[in-house]
RNA sequence: AACCCGGUGGUGUAAUAGGCAACACAGGAGUUUUUGGUACUCCCGUUCCAGGUUCGAGUCCUGGCCGGGUUGCCA
């Protein structure tokens, strides 16, 4: 991995954060924070945030703060304080010395508003909301003076004492800052500091009526807790005055705000809003839902956290937000999976097989490998018998050209067992082929010929007397444009939703080593894709999700085949 | 036509202090193979445009074009 204090830094953050170390700015300390809102579940764009949050304070021996912040008791839950923390510790990170809670600094940031408006750098202002817009201006026209802006600081101090104390109903009265209402810089048009909320909050239950705005409070939260780069997302670079503004007036320790963009995945959504309409509306089965790019969604789909991260930082850092393609991530997932799971035999949609000439009652047990790229792994047995599974579309009676798979008088190599030759295929009324007699070569034993005679493929394949019966459930893209959001105005985005992005099959049959499998393990069905235990795995039904797909090419050649055609 | 921020292949990121545009993904063509997997080889670019500075510009300067953000008592 790159260090670098020694290497030459991979992106503009840790550029600024070394020549701030090099300075020795904040006598070379460096301590970020991880920010989140508790009022949703984290997903993919977090992800970005967390590793740059976390990884720039690793990387540069610092610290990184999880901080909650609550300001705002209408949207916060602790259910989402509680899904945070897991999701991020799954995601392989940690932080020292317990979370904080930015609703444990409102007494602090309170004295502090009182020294404001003491400095007269504050007012108790009592438009309304609409009259407080009308006053802001607009885009090409400044603003004007709120006609309460020249209260006197005892009248302000009274007046927001009182506010704290509750004698005024939510919405009547704001704190502002008096800063300028001319400002090209709306943020900087007197600012709201705090609004009357007669609300519960999840940390601090009734204690407060009145609630500190976003820009007020996060710079004394890092400020607080001795942040030394503010890392944050692009929408907050215009209010990177403010934070500093309100910073310098108080003349307290002045972290640096830095922004970077987030990033949009293709064939996902990743607003907060989109993804609560999708479970919403049943679209998907929950916020874990395998196929919603949440954190919990990802991993119950068997999406590693080292994929993730090694997809992160691959991204990189940039300040325009960028289309990043699905098949970049699910590249740096294959490439996790492939190194690290165990290679088993599944058979999704099964074709019986009889061999016609292999003994009624014999059980052999051939030698399989458990990870081709990972020798420690070993190796395992695998029972074999008379009757088999194969995949439906393993078998062909009319085959194209380039299908190197079963047809009638072909021979194949049934993986890690015997070459097998095709005799008859059994048709249903339908004419649907429903079994299939086969010879094989007890010489070929092991997969091996002899005589050195050559097979163009090899199926996998379970044995019917031990086969596991299983409910595989297979995703793909949620949706079917590349950007869900791209949509005309008399469309709705949700029109776009896949809806084939999930297939579930049932009476799969699987390997017998899968046996008491938990929830969570991952494996490779060999030829077909990663896999892993699902959730709803119960004691007589094993449910299996399909991570991902192998790379198909005789899936590309068909296409090929189908659009010359 | 206010202010702020951006612009390098189809996509994402690189390119010491101006010095042969590199890597990965996707796509295509092959080699190897008891997974049509993996691995390996090869192919795939007007650095948004126009001027300027310079022996030399993706990088510096000027002007334009395009994209994003900003008028919450959300974060």
């Amino acid at each position: 991995m790159t260090t670098p204090q020694e290497d030459k830094p991979v992106d503009f953050i840790r550029t600024i954060v070394a020549g701030d170390i090099a300075n020795n700015k904040n006598g070379g300390r460096v301590h970020t924070r991880f920010p989140p809102e508790p009022n949703g579940y984290l997903h993919i764009g977090h992800a970005k945030a967390i590793c740059i949050d976390f990884g720039i304070a690793a990387d540069f021996a610092g610290k990184c703060n999880l901080r909650m912040d609550d300001t705002n008791p209408i949207a916060e839950e602790q259910e989402y304080v509680d899904a945070i923390q897991e999701d991020i510790r799954w995601l392989g990170w940690d932080w020292d010395g317990g979370m904080f809670f930015a609703s444990d600094y409102f007494e602090r940031m309170y004295e502090y508003a009182l020294q404001l408006i003491d400095a007269g750098k504050a007012y108790v202002d009592d438009l309304t909301a609409e009259e407080i817009r009308e006053y802001r201006g607009t885009l090409s026209a400044p603003g004007r003076n709120s006609p309460h802006r020249d209260r006197s600081v005892e009248e302000n101090r009274d007046l927001f004492e009182r506010m704290k104390a509750g004698e005024f109903p939510d919405g009547t009265r704001v704190l502002r800052a008096k800063i300028d209402m001319s400002s090209p810089n709306f943020n900087m048009r007197d600012p709201v500091m705090y609004r009357i909320l007669h609300a519960v909050h999840p940390h601090r239950g009734d204690e407060w009526c009145i609630y500190p705005m976003y820009d007020w409070a996060h710079g004394l939260e890092d400020s607080l807790e001795g942040i030394t780069h503010s890392l944050c997302d692009l929408d907050f670079e215009n209010h990177r005055p403010l934070y500093d503004w309100f910073l310098d007036q108080l003349d307290i320790h002045h972290p640096q705000q830095i922004e970077f963009a987030r990033f949009n995945l293709t064939y996902t959504v990743t607003s907060k809003r989109k993804l609560k309409q999708l479970v919403e509306s049943n679209l998907v089965s929950g916020w874990d839902d395998p196929r919603l790019p949440t954190l919990r969604g990802l991993r119950r789909r068997g999406f590693t956290p080292g994929a993730i991260c090694d997809f992160m930082k691959h991204i990189g850092i940039n300040k325009f937000i960028s289309t990043v393609d699905s098949a970049l991530l699910e590249h740096f997932v294959r490439k996790d999976l492939n190194l690290t799971s165990p290679r088993v035999m599944g058979v999704l949609r099964p074709l019986k097989v009889v061999i016609d000439n292999y003994p009624n009652d014999q059980a052999d047990e051939l030698d399989a490998v458990n990870n081709p790229e990972d020798e420690s792994a070993g190796t395992r047995k695998v029972p074999f018998s008379k009757v088999i599974y194969i995949e439906r579309e393993d078998f062909m009676e009319d085959p194209p050209r380039k299908f190197f798979r079963l047809s009638p008088g072909r021979e194949v190599r049934l993986r890690y067992a015997y070459f097998i030759t095709c005799n008859s295929a059994i048709k249903d009324d339908d004419g649907n082929v429903v079994e299939l007699h086969c010879t094989y070569d007890p010489e070929t034993r092991g997969g091996d010929s002899p005589d050195g005679r050559k097979v163009k493929s090899t199926l996998h394949w379970v044995s019917a007397a031990r086969a596991l019966d299983a409910e595989i459930r297979l995703y793909d893209h949620l949706f079917t444009k590349e950007n869900p959001s791209d949509v005309g105005e008399d469309e709705d985005w949700l029109d776009g939703v896949n809806p084939d992005s999930l297939e579930v099959l049932t009476g799969c049959k699987v390997e017998p080593s899968l046996t008491g499998a938990t929830v969570g393990t991952r494996v490779q069905f060999e030829r077909q894709g990663y896999f892993c235990v699902d959730q709803d795995t119960t004691e007589d039904k094993m449910v299996i999700n399909r991570t991902l797909s192998l790379r198909d090419t005789w899936a590309k050649i068909q296409k090929q085949q189908k659009s010359s055609e």
